[in-house]
DNA sequence: CGTTAACA
DNA sequence: TGTTAACGG
């Protein structure tokens, strides 16, 4: 679920076309999520090949990447290890949320309610090692790279921008803020039009450039001090956060006290949890250093073989899209040569 | 989510 | 030509 820090936040827009020439690394599971719970067929059922099996997230990552590779963006995929120790409580509320959801959905099913049953749908899902499976094969045959973190996907992507491997790291969680990244860009899709979930009502959704250095001095903090307003609105790590503590007031107290154990009458709720604890999970957390990334290059055949034989994509619609590539690729040498003569 | 078909 | 609905798998 991440940090709730977008009341606190001062995004700058941005665009593809901005972001071309840079490396990015996707947060995968983030995306994954997003892709197996938004794209759906009209009675909100995941889409599925023949065989039924799920392909919503193939869909996206096809289509996603192809739009990054067009214009000129490096994508490089984390992909989440073995959940820290700490988020063991996040993860049984989210399960016990989800088995009640999976229980109105079948119920709602019973009754015939479309639209009650498509709100509950995505707690039908969950992301398994097929899926995982799945989306590695669709990366290898894009050529495109994917690291496997040690723990944390977002604690490696911040790692990656720290050190210079990429330029951003891309998701709709705030928590590679915290992490240590440079800079954060959420909203990277094409559609600029959303809906508003359970209304008819559509917002612009443009992509957007958090930057951590811009953030902090803004809100005149540094990162042990995002660090702790995250605690007290609740991380991952402590899913509660502070009785009564929004983000507005997290700054506030922050700002005037600069740590948690400083704020006034906090000593009930600092025996709940082990702050230093959570400080490090977010400060010090384990990340590996991957070896140097490049690009591959896209197997067109094994790929158009893959969507359209194993998973029955249109095969119009998926060699249109390479084509695609293909003349941007075409435009991109084009001018190079020029460059040359 | 991203594309495409339909429509003014 | 631009906006919206519906489809994709």
């Amino acid at each position: 679920m991440g940090v709730k820090l977008k009341d606190l936040s001062n995004p700058r827009k941005t665009s593809f076309e901005n972001l071309s020439g840079n490396k990015i690394a996707i947060d995968g599971f983030n995306i994954i999520y997003q892709f197996l719970t938004t794209i759906r067929g009209p009675t909100g059922e995941p889409l599925r090949n023949s065989k039924g099996k799920i392909t919503s997230h193939l869909t996206g990552l096809f289509y996603r990447n192809i739009n990054l590779l067009n214009n000129n963006i490096e994508p490089i995929y984390v992909l989440d290890g073995k959940p820290p120790q700490l988020k063991s409580t996040l993860i049984k509320k989210r399960k016990e949320t989800r088995e009640k959801n999976q229980e109105k959905y079948r119920k709602a099913i019973e009754d015939g309610d479309q639209e009650q049953a498509r709100r509950y749908s995505h707690s039908m899902i969950r992301i398994n090692e097929d899926i995982i499976n799945d989306v590695k094969k669709v990366l290898e045959l894009l050529g495109i790279q994917y690291v496997q973190a040690p723990a944390e996907g977002e604690a490696t992507a911040a790692y990656m921008n720290d050190i210079g491997m990429v330029d951003y790291t891309v998701s709709q969680d705030y928590d590679s803020l915290l992490f240590g990244a440079k800079r954060l860009c959420r909203n990277l899709t094409v559609s600029g039009k959303r809906r508003i979930p359970r209304t008819n009502r559509f917002i612009d959704v443009e992509p957007e450039i958090i930057e951590l250095k811009e953030f902090l001095r803004l809100n005149e903090i540094n990162r042990e001090q995002l660090v702790d307003i995250a605690i007290l609105i609740g991380t991952d790590y402590n899913p509660n956060g502070f009785t009564r503590i929004g983000p507005k007031t997290a700054i506030k107290h922050i700002k005037k006290y600069k740590k948690i154990e400083d704020i006034p009458n906090m000593e009930k709720e600092l025996e709940l949890i082990n702050i230093d604890e959570v400080r490090n999970m977010f400060l010090n957390p384990e990340v590996s250093k991957p070896d140097f990334i490049q690009k591959k290059e896209i197997q067109k055949e094994k790929l158009i073989s893959y969507l359209c034989d194993e998973n029955d994509f249109s095969i119009d619609r998926i060699s249109n899209m390479i084509k695609k590539l293909d003349k941007v690729e075409e435009e991109k040498s084009e001018s190079l040569d020029k460059w040359f003569n």
